[in-house]
RNA sequence: GGGGUUGUAGGGUAGCCUGGUCCAUCCUACAGCGUUCGGGACGCUGUGACCUGAGUUCGAAUCUCAGCAACCCCA
């Protein structure tokens, strides 16, 4: 008896977030975190699979008017060194490139951390004019940070595998927060894609990105009630334009300096997907993104090969209209299989057994748990199509919920201090620095930020008791 | 940044203090064969390890030093 509960607690559940995110990330083969060095681990084929999906999806929303590129991961010390507030965010964090074999270099080389001073170079380079504008590029690469932190799988990483950032440079400051605010739009129908409702906020002046005018972060709230920065965009203005020399020469032949704005998501959207979907036996994928979408497994009870014979043609039926399939003919028993994988998230399983046959029919599973008897003929991948997109909204509805059933508008520091245990508070905020900081102090939490959009009644700033409309979302933060 | 604990097969443990008796052991691991198969099957036969490096020693999983890594606590 005793065994068989330990057996059946293999992941542990969900609501002890961090031990069953750790051990679903080797379950479920996402990421295998032995790798000898702190901070850094290795996707698995699995892993790497469900990555690729998901940034197929940021792709395309990209590449309607960016251009793909890439740029060289070491920078020399003196182009890194050149934009003071930059290097004062980023440089207590910097790999060091000393050495080519035994001679030290005359110009140390830096493992990004982040592209700015990789590129601004070049960009100065590429711009002469207005018709070069707008300028939209962006990468898929690795950047270095050498976090002193607790690291954390997908989280907080000395090697960020994936980080995908964009950098556009406009003619004027207006421009370029549009292409701010355009980002932000691209990043949220990017979360929706994968079913992720997020908090949109503006970040505090004192926690902006080192040289930018102003910062806009999307969060999610993790199932313990923590937030996940999952997605930034930053105005820049004229600040690395007159670092790095940027201009261009307008209509009426004056030389002025670029706007430039850049944004950023990293593998922390795979971080999120994970926490957000997930459940006690694993993981559980949106359609778009599984690197399984449908399973098969045949339920075999005498002759074997009768059965196979008819899987296999559903499963190529399947596979001719584009659809990831997978049909598991091993010698696993059939709940062996399935468990299998729905700790791999797949969101539609097949059954196909003898009774299956005879009433030519076949019996699906969703991953959210609803089982059907669909007909097994020409309308079988119609309906399992369907099932997917239901699937989908089921996922983005049970998220929206769950994020809105953490979030609560505060009128007192205790209650700021007691909701940022389980969730995220709103709190009445004058917006003054001094507050904010007061704030952080007394709440042990971070603010976010400003809510964008929607206002709150007046309320007293809960320093200094001003009465404001304004607010800001605190958290404790991953 | 400071302190502590730990590192044994895919995973979990014992052994370490007191060096040799060690072919250690369990499993949800792996391989082969057979019987099975509508929610984690069973039998049999096998496989596989002492974090890395240096030192002490006739002899090191065990003692010493260094490195790397993990976990915990404090700032």
């Amino acid at each position: 008896m005793v065994r068989k509960e330990e057996r059946e607690a293999k992941l542990p559940p969900k609501s002890n977030f961090s031990e069953w995110y750790h051990e679903l990330l080797k379950s479920a083969e996402i990421v295998d975190v032995r790798y000898p060095v702190k901070g850094m681990s290795v996707w698995y084929p699995f892993g790497f699979a469900l990555r690729s999906h998901v940034y197929q999806i940021i792709k395309e929303l990209l590449d309607v008017d960016h251009y793909e590129t890439q740029f060289p991961l070491l920078i020399p010390e003196t182009e890194f060194m050149k934009e003071a507030e930059h290097i004062k965010g980023f440089e207590d964090e910097v790999y060091w490139v000393t050495h080519g074999g035994r001679d030290p270099l005359d110009i140390k080389l830096a493992l990004r951390p982040t592209s700015e001073t990789a590129i601004y170079p070049m960009l100065r380079l590429w711009i002469r004019s207005h018709a070069d504008l707008p300028l939209r590029i962006y990468q898929i690469v690795n950047t270095f940070r050498y976090e002193t932190k607790h690291t954390r799988p997908l989280i907080r990483l000395r090697e960020i595998t994936s980080f995908k950032e964009a950098h556009t440079a406009h003619a004027t400051w207006e421009e370029a927060a549009m292409q701010v605010e355009i980002a932000v739009q691209r990043y949220i129908e990017f979360y929706r894609r994968l079913a992720i409702p997020c908090l949109v906020s503006k970040r505090p002046s004192w926690d902006k990105f080192p040289g930018a005018d102003y910062s806009i972060a999307l969060d999610v709230i993790m199932p313990d009630g923590r937030t996940l920065q999952v997605g930034t965009a930053h105005l820049l203005g004229t600040n690395f334009a007159k670092t790095y020399e940027i201009t261009y020469e307008d209509e009426h032949g004056e030389q002025r300096y670029v706007n430039q704005t850049c944004y950023g998501i990293s593998e922390r959207c795979i971080a999120a997907l994970i926490a957000v979907h997930g459940d006690d036996k694993g993981l559980v994928l949106p359609w778009r993104v599984a690197p399984v979408q449908v399973v098969i497994v045949p339920i075999i009870f005498g002759e074997r090969e009768p059965i196979i014979e008819v899987c296999r043609s559903i499963a190529s039926t399947l596979a001719g209209r584009n659809i990831r399939v997978r049909l598991d003919d091993g010698d696993e028993r059939p709940g062996a299989k399935f468990y299998k994988w729905e700790m791999r998230g797949v969101p539609v399983r097949i059954e196909i057994g003898p009774r299956d046959i005879k009433n030519n029919a076949v019996t699906i599973v969703r991953r959210d748990g609803v089982r059907k008897t669909l007909p097994m003929d020409e309308r079988l991948v119609d309906a399992i199509l369907a099932e997917a997109e239901e699937l989908q909204s089921v996922l983005y509805n049970r998220a929206k919920e769950f994020m809105d059933s953490k979030i609560k508008l505060v009128s007192s520091l205790d209650e700021a201090r007691s909701q940022v245990q389980s969730g995220v508070a709103r709190v009445p905020w004058c917006g003054s620095v001094e507050c904010g900081h007061a704030l952080e102090d007394q709440v042990g939490a971070n603010l976010l930020g400003e809510p964008r959009g929607d206002e709150i009644p007046p309320m007293r700033c809960l320093i200094c008791g001003k009465e404001s409309t304004g607010s800001t979302y605190m958290a404790r933060q991953y």
